[in-house]
DNA sequence: GTCTATAGGCGGATAGAC
DNA sequence: GTCTATCCGCCTATAGAC
């Protein structure tokens, strides 16, 4: 090293430009859900999210007070973004529900550095006492109810059991989220639109028709 | 601490009985699969795997080289111990493997800890160099492969299209490890066996008939 | 109010003693 | 086969510079 590393004077980093904080926590965010998918949480280094804005690590804990806080507030920009995709700040109701679903696979896999943090964090979540744990456990609780409600629209008369329409919504958010693993693998062989169409189809025409009759389970 | 604490004379640690190296690696194996699925891989310690038996974190290096090689192995164990829950060595084919598939499910409901293991590992492999990422790759081509076939032995003639027969398949792989997350976070709502069940009920209806006729998509 | 510097503690990896 | 010793990298807390 050339520079004079004069025991006083340490190399001094250049100091970053002052910004606001609204305009730095949304850069944060936006490389920390970057590096979080690619990573997963735990082996994401805060040194590394913060060099890409320019800061050091601690400089994100001002900001955030901890890498888990952080976490959470990631997931919730995710969340906010990923709505503004579609028109609407709510999302669709009923039958047009089922196509949206379809669509967000679509686009998901034009997004697979989104895709992978979602995929990561999720099963992520499910180790004991994860800072996400309650976020994740109240998403799926949220998404099913959505989902059970587009089914009994899309199933008038003579609907299905409760059992029937709660297995049918779980189904179809797990094959949104098992498929995501699959591609991510494997793009060239695994077709999430395709697939949770399929699936969607098959699962309406099943909760539509009276197959009880010739049941034999 | 009441015990002499001379410099020279550290408090030596009971030193562990010398056994034999494929003894002491089963055991290591059977703690691993326990603590990685509790922690998740990342934030496994394996001072938290050495202590359950009962050596120095520097004695599972010794044995497997690194704590990425022991993962690896650590899966390939599950697998072997997973087949062998049932009677064949090979795993059922046609028809009943479908009812394989939901004993599994059925059975998972009484595992939790290797379920989060399984749910944990496969989604932490899709992250950039993941150690376990080639063998969760083949372990879904080659069980996407069997449900294929057997998905066809199931609709024999004027049989559906190869895309849907390999979306279906694809499709209930996800559904079982989707289902697993969500029954993770919240067990009293999901049920396993029922969604699955229905989901493989749904979609070999969808298979075997003529939909197309009817169909707008 | 925004950020950096310093220091403690834990986890993984390597080398060498017993 | 197992241990001790040592290194480096990461998260976190506290203090203080600008």
């Amino acid at each position: 090293m050339t520079t004079h590393d004069v025991p006083g004077v340490p190399a001094k980093r250049q100091r970053s430009a002052r910004v606001p904080a609204d305009q730095r926590r949304a850069e944060i965010l936006v490389a920390a859900l970057d590096v979080f998918g690619a990573r997963g949480y735990h082996k994401a280094a805060l040194s590394e999210i913060a060099e890409r804005v320019g800061i050091t690590h601690q400089g994100i804990l001002h900001h955030f007070g901890s890498k888990d806080q952080l976490l959470v507030e990631v997931l919730e920009y995710r969340d906010a973004t990923d709505v503004a995709d579609f028109e609407n700040q709510e999302p669709p109701h009923g039958p047009e529900l089922m196509r949206h679903l379809v669509r967000t696979a679509r686009a998901n896999t034009e997004r697979a550095g989104l895709v992978q943090s979602y995929a990561v964090l999720s099963a992520e979540s499910v180790t004991d006492g994860h800072p996400a744990q309650a976020s994740f456990r109240d998403r799926f609780t949220h998404l099913r109810g959505l989902i059970r409600d587009a089914l009994r629209d899309s199933c008038p008369s003579d609907g299905p059991s409760d059992a029937e329409v709660d297995a049918a919504a779980s189904s179809i958010i797990a094959v949104m989220d098992g498929l995501q693993i699959q591609w991510l693998l494997d793009p060239e062989r695994v077709d999430m639109p395709y697939a949770v169409g399929l699936v969607i189809d098959a699962l309406l025409a099943r909760l539509g028709s009276d197959h009880r009759a010739g049941d034999s389970r």
